[in-house]
DNA sequence: TAAATAGTGTCTCTTAGACAATATCGT
DNA sequence: ACGATATTGTCTAAGAGACACTATTTA
């Protein structure tokens, strides 16, 4: 963008970092039987806040895109691709917490609950934790931006095709609805679900049904990408 | 934030700017009679783009916050204090344009049409134009920030009490409506306009009369800011 | 008076939600 | 058969939009 009004560019940049808030869908049912929304924290092994828990992040280089350092950072620690990876907010006040001053590029993430706890166990300095109940007293700012995270879910959650993106590749819509109750922390009424997402025309029913639960089986679901595009996309988002 | 992940920081950090998109509402009446968005520009002085229009915007110090940066700049084009002042987007690629680098935080801005005119004339390079048609080819990747920040602001026309903030203190509601048709370059329909905005409880009759018009005086209506927000707010915008 | 704008009433259509009713599976 | 879940049906309430109608000013 260079500078438009300023002669001289002083050496003071600020320092420029990435952070992603990562949330997974935990299938292992929790009080109630119920998936719920998880996400991985790194311990901090510096001073400040130093034994604290805080997000994964890292530096931005000169030569990376934010996109790819957040992508980055996402793959160190879950080792899994994003299924949705959007810009959250960068927070660049002066005051983030214990002095320095960081300017924080801010991502969120969905991912699939495929395969990463093994690894992550073995490493004690990173967990998940669930995102509606986060450990102590987080690092910096980051319970805030977690808290906005989380609200930012659940507001997108109600006009676009997101929670699917937790799920694997074909679903019942029970799974869906699970994947949205978790998110907005309330129960949904399945009969009213399904017409209101089905509504969206982003599901193709896959013809295969869902056996072995309980009840009557579920037809499986597949998402579709719906290229028409109705809600503000990501400007520097993905290209497809 | 601070780097949890990695241990040692390059160096490469590359250069912070802020950049502001910037709306009026220019009561100047278009070929229809009706008032229009405009932003304020800069012409380049320097390589690249030479000559080029582009946003007005200015490095990030370390000493000052995003907002206030941006607060900064829009005090130096547009000598105004903005009337609403949010983050848009922070554009990270690797190539913006000509080469080098460059991390922009962009925001997005409303000020009222009262007197800036006069001065920013004076200055060759800095101007005024209409929002949906820029100056030939715009400076770096600033059409597009253009594009999002006008995407940005009608979609939020349509859910939150923004057009307010490109009046003065006092406005009738055709005013207001005029400002929304502005935005969205559509016609409304003043009745259901009506009902619509005042539904919203942002709006208090001050009980005075616009005379002077063409017909029959419509009522001054006065801004009141509903404490209980509905709709996400900036994070780090202004506290209240 | 006519023209113009402000403001009210009404009608339709769509959508969200509550909730009843039916369908089809495991046990 | 019974319990559980899937799926469909139906009813109501709220909101958006089209549009007729009334009210009050200037010319």
């Amino acid at each position: 963008m260079e500078f438009s009004n300023v002669s001289e560019r002083r050496a003071t940049t600020p320092p420029l970092g990435v952070s992603t808030v990562v949330f997974m869908l935990r299938p292992e049912e929790d009080a109630e039987g119920r998936p719920g929304l998880w996400l991985p924290l790194v311990r901090r092994t510096r001073e400040p806040y130093r034994g604290h828990w805080a997000l994964p992040g890292g530096p931005v280089r000169g030569d990376t895109s934010l996109r790819t350092a957040a992508a980055d950072t996402l793959k160190d620690t879950t080792a899994l691709a994003p299924r949705l990876l959007e810009q959250l907010y960068t927070f660049g006040g002066t005051d983030r917490g214990e002095g320095q001053r960081l300017v924080s590029v801010v991502y969120w993430a969905l991912v699939r609950a495929e395969d990463p706890h093994a690894e992550l166990l073995q490493d004690p300095d990173v967990a998940w934790f669930p995102a509606a109940a986060a450990p102590g007293e987080l690092a910096f700012d980051h319970q805030r931006i977690l808290d906005y995270a989380l609200a930012r879910l659940r507001a997108k959650v109600g006009y676009a095709d997101v929670a699917q993106r937790l799920l694997g590749e074909t679903f019942t819509l029970a799974q869906l609805r699970a994947a949205h109750e978790a998110i907005l922390d309330t129960r949904l009424d399945p009969a009213n679900f399904r017409r209101t997402v089905l509504a969206r025309g982003s599901l193709e029913d896959t013809g295969d049904v869902h056996t072995g639960g309980m009840g009557r089986p579920a037809h499986l679901y597949r998402a579709i990408d719906t290229r028409q595009q109705t809600v503000l996309p990501d400007p520097e988002g993905e290209r497809s």
